[in-house]
RNA sequence: GUGAGUGUAGCUCAGCUGGUUAGAGCACCGGACUGUGGCUCCGGGGGUCAGGGGUUCAAAUCCCCUCACUCACCCCA
């Protein structure tokens, strides 16, 4: 038998009422904050990545779906969003239109990881990106957005919004440097892991799990003493909005992203419901992204929110799933009925009514069987002694109780539907 | 890439220290009730016991290899 493919997987009609849970409660908040709906594709070029996460990440290094197309050029299936939509920004010049561009987009991402409980090779995100603007209300806008968001779903209380501050393109360098310098006084003392993260990415060193690391990190150098002037400032004024909008958050001055191109606000919603994984969403701010990957200096910042994650934080909370629920089931009994059931079947469809048939000729028990295994609260039914009188019988299946009804009234009997189900 | 665990029906699982034709519950189909669902009772279909090799008179059961899945490390959404 032919399976899926590791670490892709199929989201069954089961799944589908919370993943639409998800979609379109994000769909209308975003909107209501003003952001827009921007598609972008699955393949990019794979220069486009390796500029924007840093050659030396994970993402980069090993986890990208990248090949070469028939034409020899090196392509990659998206490993994540946010360049995607930088570099539709900037293709298309939207800033020439408006000082602020605030978009969001929902689709699939591609990493090449091991799969394990909420980590898949092909998982979907949503993501959100404001161009254009540095301010801290802004940051502030997102994050509250985020905020908003799992509140509206029922699920913020399983989780927590840590942020931090990395600095920007003048601090950040300063305080890297004192972290490494820090790191070589003490690399003997470190786990082989981070050994090997202080020559690749040193700040990841900060947030390792390992409790001999931590206890050796006391001493190292804390970010927030090297900030400069104007992102202290920035963090404070953004904290303040949050405080002022009542977002619960918590400072975390070893909060660091996985990602290269964050500067200044970066912030993480984590829970402990999910297994080794913690982060449901992430996202922070970008001021040196966009001249990375194109050639203009703008500013950005935004988040991504794992969906498989929050689907699965829905179902901890015990949101139950139900499939499409069905109005009407016709049993019909006799070539003849079936003919004419036929034809009333589509008639009722196209006036809304969800209505299922059987397409196998079947006892009035099967078929009455059936109507009562897919919940329909009505079913009608239509034989040959029905079919000889002109009329059809109309079944309430949780009274047992029914009626007759003549055939021909289709808008009476739409009606008649339309009333008992309440749609 | 590294480590550990688990593979028996569509699903959840039983099958003790090897011993005839491999079981249950749920689900599915049908009958009891020739055209009236749910409840009950009865019956039915469905398994290369993950695959391959080995030990043995005899393997779902013991050993080895492979594969798959899961969890964890790593990394991250």
């Amino acid at each position: 038998m032919i399976k899926a493919v590791k670490g892709f997987r199929d989201i069954l009609p089961q799944e589908m009422p919370l993943w639409r849970k998800v979609e379109e409660e994000a769909r209308r908040l975003f909107e209501a904050f003003g952001y827009s709906e921007l598609r972008i594709p699955v393949l990019e070029k794979t220069e486009l990545f390796k500029r924007s996460l840093g050659d030396t990440s994970d993402i980069v290094e090993k986890e990208m779906y990248t090949f070469r197309d028939k034409g020899g050029e090196s392509v990659t299936m998206r490993p994540e969003a946010t360049a995607s939509m930088a570099r539709a920004y900037l293709e298309h010049a939207l800033y020439h239109s408006d000082p602020v561009g605030k978009y969001f987009f929902f689709g699939p991402m591609f990493r090449h990881e091991r799969p394990q409980a909420g980590r898949l090779r092909q998982f979907h995100q949503l993501n959100v990106e404001a161009f254009g603007y540095v301010s801290p209300s802004l940051d502030t806008e997102v994050i509250s957005l985020l905020d908003t968001l799992y509140e509206r779903l029922g699920i913020r209380h399983l989780t927590t919004l840590e942020i931090n501050s990395l600095g920007c393109r003048e601090c950040r360098p300063r305080f890297r440097e004192s972290l490494v310098e820090f790191l070589e006084r003490v690399k003997d003392l470190l786990c082989p892991d981070c050994q090997r993260r202080r020559e690749r990415n040193p700040l990841r060193v900060l947030d390792c799990k390992e409790e001999s690391c931590q206890e050796v990190l006391r001493d190292a150098p804390h970010i927030s003493r090297h900030l400069c002037q104007d992102c202290r400032q920035y963090q404070k004024e953004t904290l303040a909005y949050l405080d002022a909008l009542g977002v619960e958050y918590l400072t975390n001055p070893r909060l660091v992203r996985g990602l290269d191109y964050y500067t200044r606000t970066v912030f993480e919603l984590t829970t402990t419901h999910l297994g080794a994984q913690n982060a449901v969403a992430a996202g922070g701010r970008y001021d040196d992204l966009l001249k990375q990957i194109g050639d203009k200096d703008i500013p950005g910042v935004g988040f991504a929110v794992g969906v498989e994650r929050t689907v699965l934080l829905l179902e901890k909370k015990g949101d139950w799933t139900r499939g499409t629920p069905f109005h009407c089931y016709l049993a019909l009994l006799g070539e003849e009925a079936i003919k004419e059931g036929f034809k009333l079947a589509l008639a009722l469809r196209k006036k809304g009514v969800r209505l299922e048939m059987n397409h196998q000729p079947k006892s009035l028990k099967a078929q009455l069987r059936r109507a009562d295994k897919i919940k329909a609260p009505l079913a009608i039914i239509l034989g040959e002694d029905e079919l000889a009188r002109g009329t059809l019988i109309v079944r309430n299946m949780k009274e047992g109780s029914q009626e007759e009804r003549p055939l021909g009234d289709l808008e009476g009997l739409a009606r008649y539907i339309k009333k008992e189900v309440e749609f």
